[in-house]
DNA sequence: TGAGTTTTGTAATGAACGTTATTAAACTGG
DNA sequence: CCAGTTTAATAACGTTCATTACAAAACTCA
């Protein structure tokens, strides 16, 4: 069986990131996939090899792209604290009105159902997670070296501090409990994350 | 069908949490459930309905029991920084180290599969997580009485704080990633929570 | 002990699952 | 325009799913 010709790989593979997304991993079904990605089940095959390879691969994509939406829009604000609170506001808003209607975070629940239970996932999502501490961690390293935050600011730290207000950020969109709510205190939040 | 006599009814049921905790909704087979429940399906459909009304009867236990242990320490420790850190330290352990061997925490994962997938579920955990709000902010409320806080505490807006933080430790500890590393900087998190 | 009822275990149900063989259609180069 | 090859769609595979009918066993109370 060959590959298809005139079909994007890449539409496809969002479509079964959202459809994953929305349903998981067990509860997606290769007919909720195939009619959601327009393909047939023997061009899943052909394209991406099986169910599960599949669903590691929406992981990656997701990872660098979607999933670091609030980490760009974090690092191309130019005032820290106000990067801080673009970071949350990303966050927020990226799990309460992605265009897809899935809410919450796609990584987040992938944590959630498959770690020791898919094979591949735990190294993934590990990553993903570290990963997001590090580049968080290293934008408040380069503005010690500028100046604007004290030279004993323990950055990694407040990496991970940012990091896990953010999973509660994202558990109440999952929820779709009121966004607004979830805004509140936001600037506290931020000043926060930068005292000493 | 009758139902069966010499079985445990809160052992079967806390089995099935544990199944849904490690495998999920969809993932739980009928045949994971009844094997760790130690009945056979009939028994199962005579007792608790069907493998949805168990999964609702698993979500109300688990909010009032095992899911509030970290509220109980909260609200057990008389010192109020105390009682922060033994919320969160109560909540790094509990997810980390159950006795059944699922990490994380079930009310999380069900959040992340089953709101507006599976019927009954969204009320069920909004009501938890607001609940949970409330519980949190209600201490704060009795620490302004006696003296011990500000009177211009802002306790529902630091309950919220604390318990999405609590969010990322469930996720780091749903994650396998390690303990030690969550519980640096725990300090620093429940002065934060405390601060006017 | 024995009739009647309740509990337990087996097995069968139709539907849906992931996966693949097979057939039909469309495009290619000559 | 036709032979050869690549793509798409259908249909079938065996398995497993949630659920239930039914048969066997155990208990109750006389």
């Amino acid at each position: 069986m060959g590959r298809p010709r005139n079909f994007n790989r890449d539409e496809a593979l969002q479509a079964a990131i959202n459809v994953f997304w929305k349903k998981g991993y067990d509860g997606a079904s290769m007919k909720d996939l195939t009619s959601a990605m327009g393909i047939n089940s023997p061009s899943l095959y052909a394209v991406f090899g099986d169910k599960h390879q599949l669903y590691l691969e929406a992981i990656d994509r997701y990872s660098n792209d979607d999933g670091c939406a609030p980490l760009v829009a974090f690092e191309s604000e130019p005032d820290i604290e106000k990067a801080v609170i673009a970071f949350m506001r990303s966050t927020i808003d990226y799990a309460s009105n992605h265009e897809s209607g899935s809410k919450g975070c796609f990584l987040g629940n992938c944590v959630s159902t498959t770690v020791g239970e898919v094979e591949g996932t735990t190294e993934r999502l590990q990553d993903a997670i570290t990963g997001a501490d590090e580049r968080l961690a290293s934008r408040f390293e380069k503005e010690k070296e500028l100046g604007n935050l004290p030279a004993d600011f323990p950055s990694l730290e407040r990496a991970r501090l940012m990091f896990d207000l953010r999973q509660g950020q994202v558990l109440r969109a999952r929820a779709e409990l009121d966004q607004d709510t979830t805004e509140a205190g936001l600037a506290f939040r931020a000043k926060m994350i930068l005292a000493v």
